[in-house]
DNA sequence: GCTTGACTTGGAGTGCGCTCAAAGGTGCAC
DNA sequence: GTGCACCTTTGAGCGCACTCCAAGTCAAGC
């Protein structure tokens, strides 16, 4: 039961260097060992890594994680601060692709002007 | 005529270190000095910044910016390529803004859920 | 003339998020 | 039982994009 550091990495997408690193820093707790010591990984743990690279790809600093990780650890009381650290962060995930989208428009524009230039 | 490197700071939003970096790194081209040395930013100089900062805070890597601007220093025979350089830079913001997308849905359902958790 | 303050330079330092190196343990195939 | 692949650890190193420092220049105000 559990799959291998190498499994995981491939299933999360992430290195197994930073699968060790994250649990160095607190971000995963510790993992599960098989007898030779070596990690094996459960679908709790795949699961949690899944949420993780998504705060990771909406632009959450790893010290944001890794407190959001310390009161997940503290359990079910700290459920309100949690909801309020993601309510904080999608807040910031909208405003930065209501960003990207007009930038996407000025590139557009950008893009668009170049055109003109090679017809005329 | 031009604007003190403190008045463009304010004008683009970068700190005086950053535009005299950028200037040193090839991004943006010579400024122009008064008489005792002074950097002063002409009108041109404050509108190639601000397309600067947005391939930036759209994700483009300073070296590509760098060769953006060395394609443009070269002149317009240089024009085909620099488009298509901001069309496949245009390709990967799109594919971002996609994947936020989808990453802000999910981070919706998850606060639903600690919602839904704080009712029961 | 002296202070003040904003500017100049080259090079070193910083923070983030990994990424790797070195040295060693474990278990399976032959 | 030897080789090999794959795992372990601690701690150092890296790439990016700044960011700051030290030492110096210059113009204006007193």
């Amino acid at each position: 039961m559990g799959i291998t550091i190498q499994e995981a990495a491939r299933t999360s997408g992430l290195s197994a260097h930073t699968l060790r690193y994250y649990e160095r820093i607190g971000l995963i707790h510790e993992v599960e060992r098989d007898a030779a010591g070596h990690r094996t990984y459960a679908g709790s743990d795949l699961a949690w890594l899944e949420f993780l690279t998504k705060l990771r790809t909406t632009g959450m600093p790893i010290a944001d994680m890794c407190r959001y990780a310390a009161l997940r650890r503290q359990g079910p009381e700290t459920a309100a601060e949690r909801r309020r650290m993601l309510e904080v962060h999608r807040e910031r995930v909208r405003e930065r692709i209501a960003r990207l989208n007009e930038d996407l428009a000025a590139l557009d524009h950008k893009i668009d002007s170049y055109h003109a230039m090679e017809i005329t």
